[in-house]
This record gives structure tokens, sequence and C-alpha cells, in this order.
DNA sequence: TTGTAGGCGTTATCAT
DNA sequence: ATGATAACGCCTACAA
């Protein structure tokens, strides 16, 4: 800085300046502070930034794993936005592991990050006090609830799946079974098997009824799970899976059980991913909006990180997307 | 750190080697000292930190975007793999645009990145001097080509697309036409493409025969490019496509026309997205090793950042999945 | 609008 | 093994 400073014949102050509030110099001698930083090729040193401005200018994340296209997409989306708002992203994942998740919340804040975005509230209480001591805003995303203690920006997870259900309960259905991620540790999840049971009370069936299987996200152990349910007794005649790879699974192994989709099975999804449009019957499913979330989440942090407000959450809509796998929408009521 | 060292009855000094080397302080006094600072909450700065110790233990990606899951899944291996090294992940993305992606370069650098780790070697080559100036090495991921004047970790592109149309070629087919992402500024694409030339060649094929579209990755873009090459006389027999977007794109449209696949035309993709196998034929494709590339990647830079060495390429293998879109394999030659 | 100068919290060197 | 003490490079009142 020294050097552009002198090759521009003013004070590092100025230099400083210029990099930091152009609008605070004038015109002609930021031209020649900047010919001169071209020139010298000068890149501010950014811990002598950093120790001296007290911010990073950089925003931590924490997502379950990047595997997850729903996760990739949003972040996408986030970081683009980030970008905008002239932050960076520090990126971690925890592999929905608590303690992993943890670790990595520590390792971001002693690299500085300014600010948090965190997937779903639950946690150790002791890892809020952590972030609230030094001093960094946590936003909430892939979650809305207005009465959790801390911003969120997200979607309704239960609501979502109380609509998936009400439309298959729409179809005649009775005997419901659901295929759920883990349920420990994950808040997402679990509103999402609680939206199913709501449906399900609200139109006089017994929640209890409800069969659950629990396997981590994937196609094969969709189909495993499938599998299982298909030996009960009763046979469910209709399986709503929390993600669209336990979905797809699902369809995969009605298949090879020679089970029609949606003639003896009805199966739907959740995330809306790509291979959802392309499966064969097409797989019903709730499309997030993940775009939204992250572009939302980035301007909602950027604001927290800078005039340190507390922005109130944020709750964006869900679609129902009732495709062929769930079968033909009943005639409406006269 | 002033207050942990008191409250530990010992200097900063010894904090900071507490921290940094623990072999380096006593045993008791390293319990001390790590009772001060869990008692406290202490976590050390990073700007002082970076700024004394001339390092982040921070690594910079800039990949075209997290909406492809190749990137997104090779990026998963390599910020686990960072973690495992005790480094930290900087993500950018570029949108597969150069002049964003320099200013991602450029970001990432000014944000204290101490390696990058970019897609393919094409970039302006004053890029590469100011990273040479700012002593930031870079390792180049998902090519592979040893007379590069830098370090990469990938596959060879060509060779793996030449080892899948001479698949196709084994099966008789004579017209063939490739759909194939955008090939200016992306190494990566003209690989694949003259892969194809290369395979045609090499049996005595004109390579200028070869019908060529080029387009965004994706499935609506595939599937336009699809039709228009079915519309040409005479028509392909076989569409090799340049990436699975393109591919179920293409198997969609095919469909759609009434073509049967392979029987009317053969068709395979590059990637081997998760859709690839549920589609209908499944679709032939290339698996590319994502995830040794990831953590291969993480391996290098952090030697590269450490010891200041500059490692050999690394070449990984493809794999050419014969799926059913492809047709069957011809009987083997007595 | 521009220059001066103190301080930001660690690390690392050099004694002890 | 531990302590004292210079850097480290920039930002930001404050003064001019």
């Amino acid at each position: 800085m020294a050097d552009v400073a002198h090759r521009a014949g003013v004070s590092t102050a100025t230099v400083s300046r210029c990099v930091n509030a152009p609008a605070r110099v004038q015109p002609e001698t930021r031209e020649r502070i900047e010919a001169a930083i071209r020139d010298l090729g000068y890149s501010p040193n950014f811990g002598a930034r950093a120790l001296a401005a007290r911010r990073t200018d950089t925003i931590g994340a924490i997502i379950p794993t990047l595997d997850n296209s729903v996760f990739a997409r949003g972040l996408q989306a986030f970081q683009t936005a980030l970008v905008e708002h002239g932050m960076t992203l520090l990126l971690a994942s925890s592999s929905y592991r608590p303690d992993l998740e943890e670790a990595q919340i520590r390792t971001l804040v002693a690299r500085g990050a300014d600010g948090l975005l965190l997937i779903g509230h639950e946690r150790d209480p002791a890892l809020y006090d952590f972030l609230a001591l030094h001093r960094v805003p946590v936003l909430v995303a892939w979650v809305h609830d207005p009465a959790a203690p801390r911003p969120s920006v997200g979607f309704d997870n239960k609501a979502a799946m109380e609509a998936m259900t009400s439309a298959v309960l729409d179809r005649g259905h009775v005997r419901l079974a659901t295929i759920s991620g883990h349920t420990r540790f994950n808040d997402r999840t679990r509103d999402r098997v609680a939206g199913v049971r709501a449906a399900m009370a609200a139109r006089g069936l017994d929640p209890a009824a409800l069969a659950v299987v629990e396997t981590p996200y994937g196609i094969e152990t969709g189909a495993q799970a499938m599998a299982e349910l298909m030996a009960r007794d009763p046979r469910p005649t209709a399986v709503i899976c929390g993600n669209d790879l336990l979905g797809m699974g699902a369809l995969r192994q009605a298949r090879a059980m020679g089970l029609r989709v949606p003639g003896d099975v009805s199966i739907t999804g959740f995330d809306d991913m790509e291979l959802s449009t392309v499966a064969d019957p097409p797989l019903a499913t709730v499309a997030i909006p993940h775009a939204r979330m992250g572009t939302t989440a980035a301007a909602m942090l950027t604001g927290m990180v800078r005039d340190g407000t507390r922005p109130d959450s944020v709750a964006l809509p869900c679609e129902i997307l009732l495709r062929a796998s769930l079968g033909p929408a009943p005639l409406s009521p006269a």
C-alpha cells in the first residue's frame, strides 16, 4: 500500500479511502491511485484489513451436504446474491451430524465469518451462546418457525407435507405410509412426518395408523424401505416420501414388484429434484423455493451483519406438484 | 488472548504456542490454558492471526455453478478432505463466464485464499501473472493435460469421449451427431468434441461429417438440439451428448418424435448424473471421478500451500457405462 | 479533500 | 519451557 501511495503521490490513508470509500476522494486523485494499483497489481492484505476493520465481509454457511441437490441449488443462489452484496462465502458441511456441524461452526467463526447461515433450528443451545458471545449473527434456513428465538427464512415443512397428504387423501386413500429421512437431530424431516399425521387427523383418520420407515436419503435406501412397507399387512395404498430420492427408490421398487403406479400404489416425493420430472411416471412432489431462499437469505444476513438489525423471519411458499405418480384428481365435488 | 493468559497465569506467547503447537508447552500448563480458553469461550482473532502468520489456512475454489451436480459432488469431496487437512473452503462461482471468474479470482485472493482451485486451464494469462505475483498456488481440476504449465488433477476429456465414441462405432453407426455445451472459453467441452472426431478418424470416417449443435447444459436445450438434429437429412443414427442433461433432453425429444431408443437412434451422455440411471432407457454415459478428484485436489493444494512444492499432474480414470440407450454390444469378433 | 498517527490481536524471534 | 517484544499491513478518528 505504501508503494501505491508513493507512486500516486498521496498518503496511505488516501489509498485506503480510495479503496473503501471511493466517493470520499477527488476524482483525479482517485484515478492516479487506481492506475498505481493496477500497475503494481496491488491487492490489500486480508489479515491487516480484517484486523483493523474488525470485519471480513465473509459469510459462513454450513449445510448437510452438497451431494443433495436441493442444498447445492439453494447455495448457488445464496452465493451469487452474496457477491452482489460484496460478501464472500465460506462453506462447510456437516453430513447431517451434529458433532461435525458444531466443529464447523467453531471453525467458521475462527475463520472470521461475520455471519452464519445454518439449516434448521435444532442444535445444542451452548452453540447459540457461543455465537452470541462472539457477536456472530445467525440466520436459519430451510424452515419457517415464527416462534423461534432467531430469524429464519424458509418454508413450513409441516404445512407443505400436510397439503400434499391432503391431495393424497382426496384420492380416497385410507392406508398411508411414509418413508422419511432420519428424524433425529432434524426438525425438517420431523415436521414433514408431522404434516402427514396432521392431514390424517384433519380427515378423521388415526394418525397413529401411519406406517413410517426412516432411512437415509437415497434411491437404494428408498427402494428397500418400499419393499419393507409393501410386505406389511394390510398393504398401504399410498406412500408419501420425505424426499424425491426416496420417492424414486419407491417407484423403482414398486415396478420391480410388478405393482402399477398409481394404479396399485400412489407415490409422492418432496423437493422437486430434476430427476422427478424424468421419472416414469413423473413423481408428484413438493417444489421448495431454493432460489428465493438463497437470495433472500443473502440479503437478510448482509443486513444483519452490516446494520446489526434482527430481521423478521420470512416464509416462502411451496408448490404442490400433482404429477402422475399420485394418480388423477378426483371428480370435483358438486 | 490476554485474558486467557492472565487466567492461566502465563504470558500471551505461551497461549499462542498452546494453540498452535501444543507439543511445545508443558502438559500441565497446557491444561490450565485450555481450561481458561474453554471458560472464557475464547476464539482467536482471525485477522490478527492472518496478519501475523501470513496465512489463512483457507483455500478458494471457483466453479462454474453448483447447479451442475457434477461440480457440487466434486466440491463436496473437496471440502470434506480440506477439513481433514485443517483447511477451510472459500467458494465462488462464475456461471461459465470468464469476466465473472476473473472478478472472483481477484476477490478470493483479496479475501486471503492461500491457494486456489480452478476448473480448466483456459483463462487470460494476465490472471496467472496476478496469481504468481501474489504467490497464490493454483491447481486446475476437471482436466488432464500434462503439457500445461500448471499442475492439474482430472481426467482426459478427449480420451474419455473417444472411448465412448468407439463404443458407438462398434455398434455400426456411421452418421454421428454431437450435442455439446458451448465450446468458447471451455477446454472441457472442446476436448470432448475433439474426442468424438478422433474416434471417427481412427475408424476412417471423416471427422468433418460430424453434425454438431452447441447449446447450454439443460434438458430443455438438449431436447431442442435433438429436434434440430433429427430434422437433418440424412438423419444421424447416434447422438453423442457432452453432458447427461443434454442426453436426457435428447432422449425425451426422441420419444416425443416417436423414435425408439436405441432402435432408431442411439443416445449417450457424459457425467453419470443420478438421473441417467432412472431414465428409460437408462442413459449410457461416462462416469467421471468427481470424488477422487475432489479428495486428491485437497491433498495436492494443501501440500502446495504448506510446502510450496509443485506437484505432478494427476490423471484419474473415467468409466464408460454402456447402458441401454446405446444399444446392445455387437457380437464379439471371433 | 488529504495527511498524521495510534491501535487492531497474533505470531515469531530472541532471550532467559 | 516460558516471557518480552518487535513486527504484521491496514483503518479511522482527528487534525490540518
